[in-house]
DNA sequence: TTCGCTTGTTGCTAAATATACAACATTGTT
DNA sequence: AACAATGTTGTATATTTAGCAACAAGCGAA
């Protein structure tokens, strides 16, 4: 269908600003977005006008504005899984002693959607809200392998164990559908292990992950499957407490 | 300055979809919007397609998207009070056993965009991302006290405390001045009270308010000011580690 | 200071775009 | 099954927007 021109480039330039951490000012946009100065101008001011970008008082830059957190934080209310799931991730917490971390899917990508934190001061953060690939993340492999079976196009690596082969990522979700959970071996970030498993509703459906992560020390490969035994047995509590009924 | 109107549909189709907690379908939002159902269509379907709107797997109606979550988290990086902040709401609930509060202004209105819950099983919590007016909550006085002077237009009522007058307004701002502290005795929400004070950055502007919320048994009328004290002096000592010299 | 350079806003017209209408498709309801 | 309601698509028209250019404002250098 076709895209209101208008209303794209306003959400474009709302994706430029996320990136530019020290603002942008009118002129920069324009060139970016390779349109008018004119254009970016009256663009910026609309958005501005309600709030979705903010002038930052001493450098008249344009930055991302406070309604996006006001209306971001509806998002996350809407989402009742996380309301369930937080003392499972505590649980994952004291049993494992790494983060444990809750996403869900958005926009063909892991979406995390809460955190708890260990207590190590050696550990693997990741802020909610954050969006990260499916073919290299334990929880993305795990929400693919018992997802709708729609696949990402394109495999991109970010280490050398990245996985880059759909057929090897195929026998790899197969293998996730057998024993019921994922595992992420340095494929995304180097020296960070992580362990994930899927989470369903009442009827069977998927509606996230929930998983470990660690670092290459404390995660070993010996102790992997441990902790994914662990990870797979808190995903099946969650489940059955929203209602889901394995069969 | 003229408004690009499909980029402000837009937004305005955001802020409908705010407030509908059950999602809205094409139809609703052209009805509430006052324009085609065609034109509708569109608009939804270009916010879908950046994320910013997402339909309901089972229902087909519209909800606020993912992308939001994402870039309201990036609003809330940027804001750096909130790092330095932390360890003084703790201590505000340490020392009076409230919720503990951070507010900063946006869009002429009180931004929380930090919590520290008290223990107490009756307690006041504001989620993060909430906006509240000025003028009867403590985080807003405080900060309407030391702002740059522009007062709030409309004085809405919300309980029969709230101050309606600008006069009256205007001598409480002078006696928050004098003492350093705001109070907000059930002016916003009935059996709540609150105590805030400005917190100021390393050239003396007003960066936000801090403050506790609790209820008016706890918080009472006898106890108010000794509460006063408290929060002013944590205030004080935040903006004394941002950099602030009292002058 | 004055000049030049960059940035941002505004008026205007041509041209592209969005709009409304209508027809069609789809889904659910009585 | 027929109907009602919802959502999508095609199209001509009319509105809106884009780009140009001029202007204003701020900054730095000489």
């Amino acid at each position: 269908m076709a895209e209101i021109q208008s209303l794209a480039r306003g959400l474009k330039i709302l994706n430029l600003l996320e990136q530019a951490r020290s603002g942008m000012g009118t002129t920069e946009v324009a060139k970016e977005m390779r349109i008018d100065k004119s254009s970016a101008s009256r663009l910026l001011h609309t958005l501005a006008n309600y709030g979705f970008v903010a002038q930052d008082e001493g450098t008249a830059r344009y930055q991302l504005g406070p309604r996006l957190l006001t209306l971001g934080q509806r998002v996350l209310d809407r989402i009742s899984l996380r309301d369930h799931a937080r003392p499972y991730l505590y649980k994952l917490v004291d049993e494992t002693g790494e983060c444990a971390h809750l996403a869900i899917l958005a926009q063909r990508q892991a979406l995390y959607i809460d955190q708890a934190e260990s207590s190590a001061a050696l550990r693997v953060e990741s802020e909610i809200g954050t969006l990260s690939p499916l073919h290299c993340t334990a929880l993305g492999k795990a929400m693919l392998a018992f997802g709708d079976g729609t696949l990402p196009e394109a495999l991109l690596p970010f280490t050398q164990r990245t996985i880059t082969d759909q057929a090897v990522l195929q026998a790899q979700l197969l293998q996730i559908r057998e024993r019921g959970y994922a595992i992420d071996d340095e494929e995304y970030n180097y020296g960070v292990r992580c362990v994930a498993a899927p989470v369903h509703d009442h009827r069977g459906l998927l509606l996230g992950a929930v998983g470990i992560s660690g670092p290459g020390g404390r995660v070993t490969l010996e102790r992997i499957d441990d902790f994914g035994v662990i990870v797979r047995q808190v995903a099946t509590d969650l489940s059955a407490k929203l209602g889901y009924v394995a069969g």
